[in-house]
DNA sequence: TTGAAGGCTGTTTTT
DNA sequence: CAGCCTTCAA
């Protein structure tokens, strides 16, 4: 059978990039770095070179592909099997050589930690805390050690978390993080190291890791040559895509993987590095060409398949104003006589409208919802379009911001199954146990207390007395208990006795039990996709589905939606539209990130990533004034807002100017506005709904 | 000791 | 405006 090569639809450089070191560059074993723009098909050159290592005979189970994001790692499986399916001339019924390596960094090290638990002196068991559960044990123990009522106030624990998360990630000292992120935390760095010491003690005394925890261990398992080797020689492969986002410890990992820099590869986009908050680092790229023992091959990717000429220049004089970049001049040859806009609207309520009548327009124009996405620097940017768009029943479904998992309820059932898996997490048990009436914290701690110092914790639980006013509900705890831990129970049927003992809980602990049983019941529904409870726990936290549930459930998937997204959440994709909402100083850039230059430039790159998401059709909206929150009586003080400082005044050749409504482009003393001042009817009707 | 009620603070992005 | 802490009644 005539296997078409699949090879023939990429470009020069592409091509040098998914061949490197097979074929005419066979025996070449230098690491290659591709440096690649917005659109120019990175993810794709990454799944050709996959597809091309398999079929010059490289071992999918033997290959390691890494991102920092969990839905870039997605886009990459997704993609990888996409090619691999044609290269191979599989048929499409065909199974697929599956690539078990693949996913994020985290993900891949709590496999890998999990597999050499007992050599590392780890328990196998262990159960991992997502960021909420980090935060309230890191509060536990500020508490505990009794930095909570200082005369002067301590960081709280969410800052506490953020800094000892930071000294870790990028390995800097205490002293420096504080000074250089957190200057305001100065004074209180010997508490903090203290802090830190019994935080880390309490997490190993639970059998408890974070998520600093899955790069740090793993990291640490790699500074140990014979691990090290062992594990590298396991791999033949190792691919990162997005390396911009990487911090320090990833770096370490990589170069502990594979110390010559043999079959690794790493494509990067310097402009799109918008993770430094987390401690991602330019080093990584600027070192990597000379960091193994032999010099990188790098292969620049230059020409954009994605946006038209004018959406281009339009990002590209963005992004030309950026203190230091790889140079890299982006081409294309999508000609179109549609610049990008910059809409003037006067208030965010506006500017919703604005979205939502253009989005319907366009999908009149044949564009489906899906083609379009509304794109915003904070979570909550949104919530005007998110009103404005549910009154004209405009489905949608929104990325970043709030998780499922972090609703109280799911966090219940969550905390019941984790604790069953791990019963010496404390903040697991700390939860299930105040969820039954008449036992508050002293009651709780005096149990886990017990089960600590029991040699058999389960049996501590069974003979637990509560006071006598929890008397009752707390046997149906421990019946529970007995059961999940009965060795014959088969998974998903923990999540069955879990969500049965529980669902009165919610109906008693919550007004809206009825909603937020729906959501009980989809979690129960995943469960079943996973193959026990272990795999279950550490999935769901370190991959939480990631768009937020309305009341109305998640659309059907044959319905049209419309996308919102946070920035961050949509790097990587593309669409057909873009609106990009509160273009303004203050939003973007934040406001709470304008401190430094760095920081400035990151906020600079966000839009820029903003911006190459577009296809065809990319809209900057203005927003002019900004109501002042919290005033009672529905008072109307407002801030005027400027144009981002990111699209300066000699851009404007590149932005075709609108202005909506259009009575107020010319605002005046002596013309009153035409737009009305208020809308009679619209208050008429709202009366009633 | 629990659990409800009232006052104060800080407010981004992700694993 | 939500989450955290303190206060207070039962």
């Amino acid at each position: 059978m005539h296997v078409p090569d699949p090879l023939e639809s990429l470009n020069p450089q592409q091509r040098e990039a998914a061949t490197h070191g097979t074929g005419d560059s066979a025996g070449d074993t230098r690491p290659l770095l591709v440096i690649a723009g917005a659109g120019s098909g990175k993810t794709n050159t990454l799944a050709h070179r996959v597809a091309n290592l398999v079929r010059h005979g490289a071992d999918p189970q033997r290959m390691m592909l890494l991102t920092f994001s969990r839905r870039a790692a997605q886009e990459m499986e997704r993609r990888v099997g996409a090619v691999l399916q044609k290269a191979l001339g599989l048929a499409g019924t065909q199974a697929l050589p599956n690539l078990p390596w693949s996913g994020t960094f985290h993900g891949i090290g709590a496999r890998l930690l999990r597999e050499y638990a007992a050599r590392i002196g780890l328990e196998e068991n262990f159960t991992i805390h997502d960021r909420g559960d980090a935060e309230d044990l890191m509060g536990m123990v500020r508490h505990e050690i009794g930095l909570s009522d200082q005369k002067k106030r301590f960081p709280l624990k969410g800052t506490c978390l953020g800094i000892y998360s930071r000294v870790l990630n990028t390995r800097d000292p205490l002293g420096l993080v504080l000074q250089s992120v957190y200057p305001w935390c100065t004074q209180w760095e010997d508490e903090l190291k203290k802090l830190f010491g019994a935080y880390v003690e309490a997490k190993q005394q639970q059998n408890v890791l974070d998520y600093d925890d899955l790069l740090g261990f793993w990291a640490d398992m790699m500074a140990e040559t014979t691990l090290a080797q062992e594990i590298g020689a396991r791999f033949d492969h190792v691919l990162v895509d997005e390396y911009q986002d990487t911090n320090r410890l990833q770096a370490e990992i990589l170069l502990g993987l594979k110390p010559d820099g043999r079959g690794v590869t790493v494509v990067v986009d310097d402009a799109q590095s918008i993770y430094s908050f987390r401690g991602a680092t330019v080093r990584n790229i600027l070192d990597f060409p000379h960091r193994f023992t032999q010099p990188a091959r790098i292969v620049t990717l230059e020409r954009n398949y994605r946006s038209t000429q004018p959406i281009l220049q339009a990002s590209n004089a963005v992004i030309a104003a950026a203190r230091e970049r790889h140079a890299k001049d982006l081409f294309t040859d999508k000609a179109s006589s549609q610049r990008a806009q910059l809409v003037l609207v006067p208030d965010e309520a506006q500017q919703a409208r604005w979205v939502a009548d253009q989005v319907l327009r366009q999908r009149e124009a044949g564009a489906p919802l899906k083609s379009q996405a509304v794109l915003f620097r904070a979570s909550h940017h949104s919530a005007p379009l998110e009103l404005e768009l549910a009154r004209r029943n405009i489905p949608f479904v929104k990325f970043g911001g709030l998780k499922f998992l972090e609703a109280s309820h799911i966090k219940d059932l969550m905390a019941v199954l984790r604790f069953a898996q791990n019963p010496r997490g404390r903040m697991a048990g700390f939860r299930v146990a105040q969820l039954v009436p008449g036992v508050g914290a002293a009651t709780a701690t005096r149990l886990l207390d017990a089960m600590g110092e029991a040699g058999d914790p389960h049996a501590a639980l069974q003979s637990f007395e509560p006071p006598a006013a929890a008397q009752e509900g707390w046997s149906e705890l421990a019946s529970l208990y007995a059961k999940l831990n009965d060795a014959e129970l088969a998974w998903p049927a923990d999540m069955e006795l879990a969500k049965s003992w529980y669902l009165p809980v919610l109906e008693r602990l919550h007004d809206d039990a009825q909603v937020r049983k729906l959501d009980v019941e989809q979690l129960a529904r995943l469960a079943a996709g996973y193959g026990s409870r272990e795999r279950f726990l550490t999935e769901l936290t370190l991959d939480p589905p990631e768009v937020t549930s309305d009341q109305s459930g998640p659309p059907l998937r044959d319905e049209d939606y419309l996308i919102l997204s946070t920035i961050h959440s949509a790097k990587g994709q593309e669409w057909k539209a873009v609106h990009v909402l509160n273009v303004v100083d203050g939003c973007i850039p934040s406001d709470m990130a304008t401190g430094t230059t760095e920081e400035l430039e990151e906020e600079r790159r966000l839009l820029y990533v903003a911006m190459t998401r577009a296809k065809e059709q990319l809209h900057l909206l203005v927003p002019q004034r900004f109501y002042v929150s919290q005033q009672s009586g529905g008072g109307d003080r407002h801030v005027y807002a400027g144009r981002s400082r990111f699209i300066a005044e000699g851009m404007a050749k590149h932005f075709e100017q609108v202005v909506w409504p259009e009575a107020a482009a010319a605002p005046s003393a002596t013309v009153k506005p035409a737009s009305p001042v208020m809308q009679v009817r619209d208050r008429a009707r709202a009366a009633w709904r």
